[in-house]
RNA sequence: GCCGUCUUAGCUCACUUGGUAGAGCGCCAGAUUGUGGCUCUGGAGGUAGCUGGUUCGAAACCAGCAGACGGUACCA
């Protein structure tokens, strides 16, 4: 915009409204330095566990992101889809994993194999927003493709717990395995899918609403504080009684987190007649021995029965890593994260483009609602996670004559390596200091009719007034200190500035 | 998806039963012809979410819709 720019009222009636649609959000400066370091981070422990990097394409085929087809009346539930000029539905993916599964059957006779690649990126999902969770967020993901090693799972495993070190995160990443679960529920003789699906999301509630309020959802239904009614699975009490044994088992005698080993043995009482629970535990075990070696701790992962995770796709071990950071909004209230990553075995995702069974396994770490806690822990506590962004150094401009002086200048102050700029808009000395300021400069190069005179520069170090200002109430005072202010020849300018913000 | 609360200036919020909108903060300018903070003074900024209804008159009452927030469900 400039002065002379006509009112664009009189362009237009229509003003829209200034905003961004819901469930997307804006990231400011500050906000892109925090994922910018957790996904470099995170890349680094990935590349040295030998995961290659990969990048898809933000849409794909809407058949190839499996179950979610768009169906005519409703062709954007959960994903964001588009009708192709070819009439083909295309989806913006909502994670790395079903593209991956894509590449990996379109490129798999010239994979080396197995396949580990690493991806981060955006991904979409149309639903409702809340609290830390929009519709388009960064995931970072860590999967490999061709093996069926549990090995190959205490690995992602450990991958993930070094992914979380690398950020400083306090989290406890939660292992359990679906054949448990489906071992479980065939035990009990509990085979519809329905009252399967029932169980299962009894299960993954302990967290939140305890035993008993599991022990109600496993049997006729469960009233919340909001009145809502949510129907039960309908086991009997015996079942009942089976299932909260079975969760149980994560648990120790003082209802804190059990050992892994003690976990293992606890299921194998519970699950001594189940085929499919025993192999379960098997692969388990195997994890067990493999993180060991890894030197993945017992407070970093640890085995919890009560895990289930999404109930599409896995096959078998699955992951979820829980923040231990007590985080707060402005208004003080606690807010809770939940998951800020998972994962798991899938061994049927490539299989249904080839229909050859490819065993594979992958965690992903969310990146956006990990910088959104950081941000958070921050406002409050200084983990020195969050950096305020600092400005360019400002060559304040004077007259219009001089424009191209300053330009000079600046082009020799980023020839030495740093950030700088002539101020560009119209406005007088002060509102120019203020600009410099508010951005955070580290410095204010004076460039007047008395310097350009003398073959001078007048350079401010802004930051030594910012600790001043507190000390000074009296303006004249202040405005006669002129803190870190120094008029020196032209030549020496680019030392005293590097000096200033180098520190 | 379901239940509840809410929607007035950029932000946080007022406006005693319906009579034509205000504060604090922020922003801009001046006091201070080339100097950030503090202080003081002045100024700009509002179709009261939208649409319709009741009324002489609606920010206020009613209805519908949209959006925000909280809970619940779902979470690949």
């Amino acid at each position: 915009m400039t002065e002379n720019a006509p009112n664009t009222a009189e362009f237009t009636d229509f003003r829209p409204e200034a905003r961004a649609p819901r469930g997307f959000a804006d990231k400011r400066a500050s906000q892109i330095a925090i994922e910018r370091k957790l996904i470099a981070n995170v890349s680094k422990v990935y590349e040295d566990f030998g995961f290659e990097a990969l990048q898809t394409s933000a849409f794909e085929y809407a058949d190839a992101l499996g179950k979610f087809l768009p169906d005519a009346d409703r062709p954007n539930v959960g994903v964001f889809s588009l009708q192709d000029d070819d009439d083909q539905w295309m989806a913006l993916r909502y994670d790395h994993t079903a593209p991956l599964a894509r590449f990996a059957a379109q490129n798999w006779e010239t994979l080396p194999k197995p396949f580990r690649r690493y991806a981060f990126g955006p991904v979409w999902r149309n639903e409702k927003p809340g609290p830390g969770r929009l519709r388009e967020f960064m995931q970072c993901d860590a999967d490999t493709v061709g093996t069926d090693r549990p090995e190959a799972d205490a690995e992602i495993i450990a991958l993930a717990v070094a992914g979380f070190k690398a950020n400083a995160l306090p989290t406890v990443l939660r292992i359990n395995n679906r054949k448990l679960l489906n071992g479980l529920l065939a035990s009990l003789g509990v085979d519809s899918a329905g009252q399967q699906m029932g169980v299962l999301r009894a299960i993954d509630k302990l967290d939140r609403l305890g035993l008993e309020g599991v022990q109600l959802l496993l049997g006729g239904g469960r009233k919340d504080e909001s009145g809502d009614f949510t129907k039960g699975a309908g086991l009997n009490d015996a079942a009942i009684a089976a299932v909260l044994s079975f969760v149980a088992a994560g648990r120790d005698a003082s209802g804190g987190q059990a050992e892994r080993g003690a976990v293992l043995d606890k299921l194998a009482a519970v699950l001594a007649n189940s085929p499919e629970g025993q192999a379960g535990l098997e692969d388990l075990s195997r994890i067990s021995t493999a993180l060991a070696g890894l030197g993945v701790a017992e407070s970093e992962a640890l085995f919890d029965p009560s895990i289930v995770r999404g109930l599409e796709y896995y096959t078998g071990a699955v992951f979820e890593a829980e923040l231990l950071m007590e985080t707060r909004d402005e208004k003080g209230n606690l807010v809770k994260f939940g998951s800020v990553g998972g994962g798991g075995r899938y061994d049927d995702l490539v299989a249904r483009f080839t229909g050859e069974r490819v065993p594979a396994t992958g965690f992903s770490f969310g990146v956006s609602r990990l910088a959104a806690a950081l941000a958070l822990a921050d406002s409050g506590a200084e983990t020195g996670a969050v950096q305020p962004v600092r400005g360019p150094i400002v060559i304040i401009a004077f007259s219009e004559a001089d424009m191209g002086e300053y330009f000079k200048l600046a082009a020799d102050i980023r020839a030495a390596g740093l950030a700088v700029e002539v101020y560009l808009g119209r406005s007088g000395m002060k509102a120019q200091m203020k600009y410099a300021d508010r951005r955070l400069s580290p410095a204010v190069v004076m460039l007047g009719g008395d310097e350009m005179a003398n073959g001078t520069v007048t350079i401010k170090d802004l930051d030594q007034g910012r600790e001043l200002a507190g000390k000074i109430s009296d303006n004249k005072e202040w405005r006669e200190a002129r803190p870190g202010q120094v008029t020196l020849p032209r030549a020496e300018a680019i030392n005293h500035l590097k000096s200033i913000v180098n520190g």
